[in-house]
DNA sequence: CAGCGCTTTCCTGTTT
DNA sequence: CAAACAGGAAAGCGCT
């Protein structure tokens, strides 16, 4: 009933809560010494994993996600459900189906699985950003979770293109990426999408949140003040407390991202307005 | 510059 | 008693 293997995830009790943070979330989360604070925090990619054809579902979101956050796009504009498979299906997706699959995203999301798939390296160019390769993470466990590789997925969007992809233009792409899917949402993260980021990623997550329901959105804060300290980091606010993030957290409740749940000490629910914390979210 | 969305900060009171 | 929870109020900040 209740699936939580994803998120339970043992962390060495040796190592002290500062050096987690920073082993697992140092290279990825902090922009040491950037000025625009953009080349580090896009540069926490999909560095272990070159080859796409091998991702797991978890890793498809996790590149779905990664490529909104270089683009400074609101994840909640892709529909997530449409993206239910393993890289090696989403390598089998045409130009087309990823058109179909994500409207006005598509070409971006096409140009960057065509680059990992052919160069295995992660030169990804669209618009303004750039991601940069000499930066070598060596910590990417990606332990591939849970997803048994034969898994049926059926394509109904499934129109397999022949030999060559009609790959438009790269001014092509920039153009109507620049049209259509700028959007405010400074980097593309919101608090809620980072609360749901953590969750997502069990492997860079050192025991701070977990689910408590995964089906039915509930989660719980298991070192509130860390997470807060996360928060504060990443907008680079020192100062930043549990206390005011959790006000923060609760002005959601109006809005519908999250739901009220009471009673119960530092759990929350994710709300009709939260995208993209389950694989298929209606 | 204005206005807006999303927090951030502070505070007082209540609940666990 | 120490944490959390609840919201109101207002300031701050990035973006259109």
């Amino acid at each position: 009933m209740v699936h939580q293997s994803v998120a339970v995830m043992s962390v060495t009790p040796s190592t002290t809560l500062d050096s987690q943070l920073t082993t697992i979330w140092g290279p990825t989360n902090s922009y040491p010494d950037d000025p625009t604070g953009m080349s580090s925090y896009t540069g926490r990619l999909w560095t272990c994993d070159s080859q796409p054809q091998f991702w797991s579902k978890y890793q498809v979101w996790e590149w779905l996600q990664q490529v909104m956050d270089m683009n400074q796009i609101n994840t909640s504009s892709i529909p997530f459900q449409n993206f239910d498979m393993d890289g090696h299906q989403l390598c089998n997706l045409s130009y087309q189906d990823f058109i179909h699959a994500a409207g006005s995203m598509g070409p971006i999301l096409f140009q960057s699985i065509t680059e990992l798939k052919w160069s295995g390296q992660y030169h990804v160019e669209i618009g303004q950003l750039e991601v940069k390769p000499e930066l070598n993470f060596s910590i990417c466990p990606f332990p591939d979770v849970s997803y048994p590789p034969g898994e049926i997925y059926d394509p109904l969007i499934h129109t397999l293109a022949p030999a060559a992809y009609p790959t438009p233009s790269t001014l092509d792409i920039k153009r109507s990426f620049s049209r259509q899917v700028k959007k405010h949402n400074p980097r593309g993260t919101h608090l809620w999408e980072f609360i749901r980021d953590i969750l997502l990623n069990p492997e860079r997550n050192p025991g701070l949140i977990k689910w408590e329901d995964w089906s039915e959105g509930v989660f719980r804060f298991l070192k509130s003040e860390a997470v807060a300290q996360l928060w504060g980091k990443k907008k680079n606010n020192s100062s930043m407390t549990y206390e005011k993030l959790s006000r923060a957290m609760r002005y959601y409740y109006k809005r519908e991202i999250l739901e009220r749940v009471d009673g119960r000490r530092l759990v929350y629910k994710f709300g009709r307005n939260a995208r993209g914390w389950r694989e298929s979210d209606k």
